[in-house]
DNA sequence: AATGAATGAGGTTTCATTCAT
DNA sequence: GATGAATGAAACCTCATTCAT
């Protein structure tokens, strides 16, 4: 049974991600947790020790899928800085596309003013790759004189993640309002293309 | 003890404002509301006719906020189309300053997929005259041969929305991964800059 | 303005009177009688004091209304036994019809273990004249040996209040598994003599 | 403390009948119920989802115990009508002095005009085997040639219903009023035989 | 390991009543 | 005499958590 009870552990974190990243800490339910992962309420306790708990888990999970995005082009020698920075975006939109639960769970931290990220060591410990690819890139570009000097690595960072971040945490409200098809391939394209000339303005002349 | 429904009211409605933002609908108290508005319960019920309903109006009136930013640039004939768009970009960065929650209650109806304020006729009535201001600068703009033919209006809202947006939303993730101090005018001068850049860069060259 | 205090306690009575037979005591909301009385809630509590101050004041005011069914059938020398028994039924089906909010309020007194009714001395001062009249027919009839000897006053009693009343009383539940319609002029004629029969056998052979 | 779903859930019944029967739907707590249940509140809310729908469930399971007074007449052919109708009395005043509360929650739904009854499907699908028993006698009478040929079935059932249910339901105005020890063997005994007079003189004569 | 019955604190809402004007 | 704002107790209901099996 032992492969059971892994099985009921991860039947439970994958519905607690989807309440969670649907309702919130307040607003998530510990039944719907429990029926979602076809097992008892007490199973949960038992696992996880309590609600609380259990959301540090979904938070852990999901910042660690972003550990996980790999981004190779420093040691690539033959490509250019434009490049670099359309892939850079590339992986990032991807990710996000990918991981609608990860969305939804850093607005919600944002919301909760990351009380509960900052009692994560984990999540504070470890640097995502892909902004030690920011970082990396950022150092050449400089270095290699192609940079202004006076550019800072995280204006760059910030802007690639709300650039993309945006596109989705606004799903609700803005599409209503402007009109807009977010998952058209046309407008997803206009988005990065705009976000790529925003970085690569600023790194170029800012 | 003052006896007055108009400020009893009103009391009320800032109260809920504040738990709303801070918390959600999940979160809020109506306990928590009541005390902070110095009065009973029951009032609230009076008054509001039920926890969503009060909420219900706490959208309203946020949104409402949004409408009053005026922004006289179309009559101004001597302003050059950089300019416009610094404007803009101010009044918006300006607003979201002095409204932090419009930016929590709009970051929680995102979570929230909007079911609230899809609900109220007011909010989809109107349209804001920040975003009115953009269109007929983009307008404008493309009749006086100064914006590109394939310019859309609404990836320029799209962009100054959530530029300036998420700014304000990833408020507490974001800092805290990249050690800016989000408050400093240094800070906010580059952010605003950045924006202009790439909306500019879109209009003249997208 | 006294005219107007006195319209106002008459205002509440006739709201109170409406909301106590449809609802019962425990169901009868003060807010509604103010409501429909269109005056204030303070009103209410100024001229009856309580709730249940005013709830036994409508039990009054609907008791005493049968205290004003007037059946002078004794007086008159010409009448047989038989017309008495009809006039007294008739005299009673038409009050009933008359005043369905006594009906009710009977029946919640019914329900209530006639707990209010008990604590009002007037209702139990007086002898409804109706009942009156039944009695002295009894002991005239008696007398003049139509009757049997061991017919019991309160039997012809119970069987007309009964008779009649429950004609009323289950208006709701029985038509519905019937398919009566109560309204009919045909059921009540049949209803009223099968009641005569029924008397009129227990007091000649009873 | 047991732990036996089926016999908490009984009990909950078993307060509820006693707490609607003797308040309403309106005038009985939840809070009484649970004590006297022994039980929780919240299992209340477990087994049977909310007051209205336990006060559904009480008016389904009174109703079915009339569902169950079983009346053998027909089949018995050395039996006369007289008898019959001698049994059928016996058989509903019985069953109606057994369940006082079945007398109470009728009472209530009179005054609810019937309408949680309205909506249960059970309580308006079969036919109670008393009322089939008195349709059925009522169609062999009218063959045999014994009963009128306008004797309508219907105004028997209501003769026998009320005639019974009044002894009941009148139970604590009346007695009040008249003087009567209505839990006297010999008053039931004049009250069926009046009752028994009644419905066998309509029958025959009707 | 797993179940589901049970708990109790606390949530939203209602309502008879009072009070300042 | 009349108003309506305000109160507080108590109503119905929910939900994270525990416990016996």
């Amino acid at each position: 049974m032992e492969r059971n009870s892994k099985l009921t552990k991860q039947n439970i974190l994958n519905a607690a991600i989807k309440e969670f990243s649907d309702k919130g800490l307040a607003g998530a339910r510990i039944d719907t947790i429990a029926a979602d992962a076809g097992c008892n309420k007490g199973m949960i306790y038992q696992y996880y020790g309590s609600k609380e708990a259990l959301y540090e888990c979904v938070i852990k999970y999901e910042y660690e899928s972003l550990l996980q995005v790999e981004v190779d082009i420093v040691n690539d020698k033959n490509m250019n800085y434009m490049d670099m920075i359309s892939i850079i975006i590339d992986k990032y939109f991807d990710f996000l596309f990918a991981h609608p639960d990860f969305v939804k769970i850093i607005m919600w931290e944002n919301l909760n003013e990351a009380r509960t990220m900052k009692n994560i060591a984990t999540v504070s410990g470890y640097k995502a790759p892909i902004i030690e690819a920011v970082e990396s890139m950022v150092r050449k570009g400089r270095d290699d004189g192609v940079f202004g000097e006076n550019v800072r690595t995280r204006h760059v960072v910030f802007a690639l993640i709300t650039g993309a971040f945006s596109y989705f945490s606004n799903r609700y409200t803005l599409p209503h309002l402007l009109g807009m098809d977010l998952d058209d391939e046309k407008i997803v394209k206009t988005q990065k293309k705009i976000l790529h000339d925003s970085i690569s303005g600023y790194l170029t002349k800012g």
